[in-house]
DNA sequence: GATTCTTTGACAGTTCTTTGACATCCGCAC
DNA sequence: GTGCGGATGTCAAAGAACTGTCAAAGAATC
């Protein structure tokens, strides 16, 4: 069973949290200010963290940054409240892996949390390397090759690819795109993604016309499928 | 039998629900106010509650949030009205598993509790994958075969073989086709799902005309049955 | 400020879904 | 058994929805 840290000063919200967490089966711990928050987050070993950005005595953001100096990397939810979201950047470049605007709802942060828990547990991680064909994609460095020569291709492009990748053959629905390459708050509109698309099928299938390695599922999603 | 409670303090409202429940063949008891719904939920022992969000003495999100703390796990299905959907109310829904808005179909409200109380129950999830004779289907990647070739199948397809498959044997209702697959507002025409039906025999049974996997039960629905 | 990357909107083309007409089948009453 | 009404099968066509593509506007980066 998971262990699921909340931080969190709102009496009320930290009880619906707590009760949707529990009764889905996690072991929840809680705490109320951002000192005993940061106490727990280290004596409590918790899988995930979910933490109010504004607390008493330390703030989400503080605890964030100290618990990354520390090493840890327990995945980090940060709430927000809106009109906080200036403080969203902050918060991601401090090291939480993901926030959501007050008020959510709780069906998406449960998603959310199952989503961190996943990929933290199932080593469901994104890839570092892809090969199919003739085409060889760095993810860590940046750097496509096909045939040798060198493949420009941007950081969405790499994101969208490293999704599909990590889930070779499987339908990666664009909704699951939006969430994981966009992030949840904001969706570009969906020609978007057909549009990264198309430049990908550019440059990585032989005849980017009949696409044979970048499927289109109509209506659901797109999958990548290797030989 | 299945013992549904209703807490509701309309009193027209309340008649309605008790009248069309009891006639399903539920154990219907109720309560129309806060205190009495949430005593009567620990002493009657519920398989399913309904319940209004405005209550007089202890409103709908109070009990719901106490039955949880109180460790319940009973399905709850809240009843709003349009305009209650408060930010608070939106963003915590405090364990309840369904939303109802206000003014609802009596009809929609019944399949949604049948939903909830069969899941309860039965537990049922949409498998994965599908195999009969010489047909492999997989829910992942979209994608079927027959004899090992290819079969093109929609969307719609796949989601109503699913459906079926996750009760293989037992006859699937057109209503829970239609609750399922479209979702309970959008009914489409009868017609459509014979339509759909039809296809999938098309492309699965070895003889399309007298089919032997995807049955008619007359007057009811179908079901899939495999060796 | 120039360059690169991303997003958007229009449009065409395609695929999927729904519908209606009609034939057929089933259960039921006579 | 026969006839009736409602339910289902089938098909083609209308209607929606989705996707690919492109150019241009908008952001971000350096």
């Amino acid at each position: 069973m998971s262990r699921v840290l909340i931080v969190e000063d709102d009496p009320m919200i930290l009880r619906g949290l707590r009760d949707n967490l529990a009764k889905k089966e996690y072991d929840v711990i809680t705490a109320s200010d951002g000192e005993e928050g940061y106490r727990l987050a280290l004596s409590g070993k918790p899988d995930l963290i979910i933490l109010d950005l504004m607390l008493p005595n330390m703030n989400g953001l503080e605890i964030c940054q100290k618990l990354r100096a520390d090493g840890s990397s327990v995945p980090i939810l940060m709430l927000t409240a809106r009109g906080e979201e200036s403080d969203r950047v902050l918060g991601l470049d401090l090291g939480a892996d993901d926030y959501v605007t007050k008020p959510f709802s709780i069906r998406e942060l449960l998603a959310r949390v199952r989503a961190r828990l996943r990929s933290a547990q199932t080593g469901d991680t994104l890839p570092d390397e892809l090969r199919f064909d003739d085409v060889v994609v760095d993810f860590k460095r940046f750097e496509a090759t096909r045939c040798g020569s060198p493949l420009e291709m941007t950081k969405k492009e790499f994101a969208i690819l490293r999704l599909l990748a990590a889930r070779v053959g499987e339908v990666v629905s664009r909704e699951d795109l939006l969430n994981d390459v966009w992030g949840y708050e904001n969706y570009p509109s969906t020609r978007t993604i057909d549009t990264h698309i198309g430049w990908l099928r550019a440059k990585l299938e032989s005849n980017p016309a009949s696409p044979k390695r970048l499927i289109t599922v109509h209506g659901v999603g797109y999958k990548l499928t290797i030989p």
